[in-house]
DNA sequence: CAGTGAGGTCTACGGTCGTAGACATAGCGG
DNA sequence: CCGCTATGTCTACGACCGTAGACCTCACTG
């Protein structure tokens, strides 16, 4: 709309602060996720924004730091499950189903910590986001005793999903159609999610 | 029982060259479940093992191939299911709450897949692993439609339990009394064991 | 148009990594 | 007792890593 925030398009993008700053940012997600904490380096996350390895520092103050914000940025838009607590376990199941679908590749959070969670300092930094942003929603959304365990091992199914099926890549499961998968899924997790088992 | 084989007990071992290797395998395996394949430095194996870091590379070839033949060691002699097809949900269920418990620490094999997976290439090893020793098993142990999927399913629900309760270390899975987590493992496992669902 | 500060780059350091080739040594066969 | 081979070590190379400090340069202000 205002003609003063534009982007050049191609390649050179004015000095913005604010623009270089999410650039890096979003590069930050990106490699993290494809990656891993260890297996992505400053130069590449700079590289993919345009700028030197040193302006990520200069704006971030460090490579973990970089990735403490990175998780956040990557963790805050997602919704794990669905909203209406009435088909929250099938749109759970359709929703893992698709995202992990054989073509589908964006960048989601999940991969991110599965491929992070290697490294110690990383995990840590997972673990604080996971709380902070899918880990208590999620855990108001279901009621009934064991609330929050119940959340955090729904989490771990989804987790466990998408390792399996997208990073190690087992063949039957990566393999498998979504329909069949979200069936098997919803049952799976059906004792998590509707009705707490006494 | 024969004298002629012992080990000297104090660091130093004499010049064999088969318990040598195998000295180095354990470390290996040690090395890479705790700190994953990048994590896990040839040196510090070696170091760990009482020889050099070049003598890994003389009986191993590279650190891929050792990597190898590390995880056919972690998943060779695992049983990740009960054997007795009746109770197979609760075995399974039991034994996962318990291995994953805040105190015990062995060598796990999905802890080593857990820490690896980051790398491509450890990744492409480690499902081939998984295919030669769980998986076939497995899915010979679940009868009905999807065998083979619903036996990598579970092996996902694992990996998922050992990621969020023991590597990310989430508060309330973490630190879950193990008779809660098995009794609500069991029903989650329930639809992926037991009868297949239609 | 000149100066000034923000925005960005250059060069480099210390460290670790995987690995290659030359070298040392222990221990058994003669 | 001697020598030979398996067993193991030493030194080093090239590459990449995260990061620090000095330097440049653009764009706006007066």
């Amino acid at each position: 709309m205002s003609e003063d925030t534009q982007e050049p398009g191609d390649g050179s993008r004015r000095r913005d602060a604010g623009a270089t700053r999410e650039a890096i940012l979003l590069s930050a997600v990106e490699a993290f996720t494809r990656a891993g904490y260890d297996g992505a380096g400053v130069r590449e996350v700079a590289g993919n924004a345009g700028v030197t390895a040193m302006l990520v520092n200069r704006y971030f103050g460090s490579k973990e730091h970089l990735f403490v914000e990175a998780v956040d940025r990557s963790f805050a838009p997602r919704t794990v499950v669905g909203d209406d607590p009435d088909a929250l376990t099938e749109q759970t199941a359709i929703s893992l189903a698709a995202r992990t679908a054989p073509d589908a590749d964006d960048l989601d959070p999940f991969l991110l910590m599965l491929r992070s969670a290697a490294n110690p300092r990383a995990a840590e930094i997972i673990r604080a986001g996971v709380g902070r942003h899918v880990g208590r929603h999620l855990t108001d959304l279901l009621s009934g005793p064991d609330a929050a365990a119940r959340a955090e091992l729904l989490l771990s199914l989804i987790a466990g999903v998408w390792l399996m099926r997208k990073v190690v890549a087992t063949p039957a499961l990566a393999g498998m159609d979504q329909d069949s998968l979200a069936r098997l899924l919803t049952d799976v997790m059906r004792p998590l999610i509707d009705p707490p088992p006494a």
